[in-house]
DNA sequence: TGTTAATTGTTATAATATAACATTGTGTAA
DNA sequence: TTACACAATGTTATATTATAACAATTAACA
């Protein structure tokens, strides 16, 4: 089988939910919002953001666990990610900076672990918020 | 008030377990072995883990939703750190490279924010997986 | 000693996520 | 076209992770 060219019913519900709203979004409230279009329980919300993650068009931010479309026309393949957090408005931007990929890519722990995934989360304060 | 230098009951309880397991482990799961020390609720220790990550004492691994202990003596107060997580067995270590860490706490994004924390983890196959 | 903040204890509940199982749809190839 | 395999759906129930609210106690210190 052709890996899938087209979405789902529900992830494409799903899906043009969260670049709707465009910035990061809970899987609950997600739920609340497209019931409307009939999606009634939360395992069809969460099997629509598994494979949306697993194919890039969203992300996942760990640290809220929320969920983000992806700016970058796909990230390889969601494999590698990198966001910037606001602490006070919680305001998320996907950050893309060739050089900061191109290293974390080829970053080699002592241990000899091999790597093919990664997902970094910087926090601070947004330059609105840092001169309030 | 000066800064806490000693831990209180039900912190050093959890924290000593912690670094008794020395891998990461969830907080129900240090819950159900802490009672018979007398922790008998889910807020006791989720107490005490928010007072030992605001330390530094410990980590949460947010892909997991599991806290480890620190190994680096003490992360700058926790707002630096870096895993690395096996997708097979699930074993976490906590990576400290100086070349690493210089690297993020001086990065700088386009939109100007200042940083002052971050979290990365990189996933992959440790070395026994990988032979596998 | 009196005052303040930190910590504890306790019950209840909110928020996030998955198990299990039956059914339906879709792409592929004999 | 039919049969197969796999992807996706629908549904109910439940597991897991985390916080709200409030009262009581303990620790630090001026
Ligand atoms: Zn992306
Ligand atoms: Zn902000
Ligand atoms: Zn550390
Ligand atoms: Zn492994």
């Amino acid at each position: 089988m052709l890996k899938q060219e087209t979405l789902s019913k529900n992830q494409q519900i799903v899906l043009d939910y969260i670049e709707k709203v465009n910035e990061p979004i809970k899987a609950y409230s997600i739920l609340h919002n497209v019931q409307k279009k009939g999606i009634k329980a939360p395992l069809q919300v969460y099997r629509a953001l598994d494979k949306l993650v697993e194919i890039g068009k969203i992300h996942k931010i760990e640290s809220r666990n929320a969920f983000v479309a992806c700016k970058n026309s796909n990230c390889q393949i969601s494999k590698a990610t990198a966001f910037s957090i606001c602490e006070s408005c919680e305001e998320v931007s996907e950050i893309s900076d060739s050089k900061l990929s191109k290293y974390l890519k080829n970053f080699q722990d002592k241990a000899g672990m091999k790597f093919n995934k990664y997902n970094l989360e910087f926090f601070g304060l947004c330059k609105k918020c840092s001169i309030k």
